[in-house]
DNA sequence: TAGTGGTCTAGACCACTGC
DNA sequence: CAGTGGTCTAGACCACTAA
């Protein structure tokens, strides 16, 4: 074990080896922090700390009452398959769909009732839109097989939102560009960024992983054939139970 | 503050709510762990394991004898425009290209001389390989501004290779992609697999980030025309200082 | 040197699980 | 009930930074 290192993420490192080395293998549990205590000469406390730092990084799941498990974090894949040979129709990439064909069951309730708001800064920045320009709020909380699995907020400028049709509680993203489409503003190209960062207390309470714990957030920019932004997406899935795919061709 | 959770949580929400209300502004110095424990009732150890909460997540960075600042945290782009209107190669949307384009330095020096290797698991399994099977490594750490920037892991398989020309040292993925063009085996099709984990002490060193600390895995497959898979490429990158932006069009 | 973050102990108590 | 993880203290010492 490297010296000058804090002996509790010595031990972090130790346990984390064992772990790949497949000493432990998914679904075992760890021994109790007591005995590690002894068998590592540190504190319970010490010990605690070490497995905290395992438990952030989505290798074992501390259990009240019951022990350390090893996960087997089966990741939960999101694809994009950009290729024209592959999809024909703008909605038929999407989670939804993609899930359904593995023969899971998903639903996607409305959190509240759409409703006219001002969007945060880095939705209204990739809009296009001044301050206060009200877009329209679509909050949607995504589950399958009765698990959560991700946060999607839709933001649509007011200008082509239009009609209430819009706000109708079970339309999903196909639905709701083939509404923009009848209306002339069809989305052609579209742009994800992809960042990392720590979850909200409210994003873990509802993703069931702790606070802090890495997520994605996905913003997808929706473009028309005139080159107008006419929806910004914002997705939050845990990220480290998610594995997301891209795909394309690329002839020369 | 919420009732129940442990106290050095809530200084950590408390914080956390601070910076993100603007209270604290990036690169402004956080009271010193003695101060915030008279403010809060706790001692210095407990602060010191909310702020460690805080570094996790990427707001703040911690410095020996010095205190605790608010990241400004500018996040490097990594972009992948899959737009047949945008790119004419296969090497031009490279990271390399693309951090050049905005007047960055980047030098991406091989690690060691390229060898036979027997490839991990996840990697066999993308080339269809056996196990034991060969294929040639080619392991960069790859640096913008002097600055560290990515690991790039490269694996082909020794039918592919071939001579000994794609060992050379100063071959980016686009020289590569056209030495396997002119034998008959260019890519034209990709897909991309993102996961995020807790980087190693290794990665870790290398990235100037901190053990654990959450990583893009990103693992591309290229595949020629016939179908057969030519390359897999893992590059890693510091998940909380890096977006990935993917483009593409998808029309009717 | 004083102030900072980082580690560690010995011991305590709590909340939860499962027998 | 015993065993588990989770929190917390009071105090100690260390390594590093800056004046």
């Amino acid at each position: 074990m490297e010296p000058g290192r804090a002996r509790y993420k010595r031990v972090a490192d130790d346990l984390r080896a064992a772990i790949r080395r497949g000493e432990y293998g998914p679904g075992d549990r760890l021994p109790s922090q007591p005995q590690l205590a002894e068998r590592y000469g540190l504190t319970q406390g010490m010990i605690g700390r070490a497995m905290a730092i395992l438990a952030a990084e989505g290798l074992i799941r501390l259990e009240f009452g019951r022990g350390a498990f090893v996960l087997e974090a089966p990741r939960v894949s999101r694809h994009r398959v950009i290729d024209r040979d592959y999809v024909s129709q703008p909605g038929s990439s999407s989670f939804a769909v993609e899930q359904e064909r593995g023969g899971h069951v998903t639903k996607a309730p409305l959190v509240r009732e759409p409703e006219a708001v001002v969007p945060p800064p880095e939705v209204a920045e990739r809009l296009g839109l001044g301050e206060s320009e009200l877009t329209l709020l679509r909050d949607r909380r995504m589950w399958v097989d009765d698990a959560p699995s991700q946060i999607a907020t839709s933001y649509i400028p007011m200008t082509y939102a239009g009609g209430a049709d819009l706000a109708l509680p079970d339309a999903g993203p196909s639905v709701i560009y083939g509404r923009l489409a009848e209306r002339g503003f069809g989305p052609v190209r579209f742009t994800e960024d992809i960042e990392v960062r720590g979850a909200t207390q409210d994003e873990a309470r509802f993703l069931r992983i702790a606070s802090g714990e890495p997520v994605f957030e996905i913003i997808r920019t929706a473009i028309d054939a005139e080159g107008r932004q006419v929806e910004v997406c914002v997705n939050i899935l845990p990220a480290l139970r998610t594995r997301l795919t891209y795909g394309w061709r690329q002839d020369r």
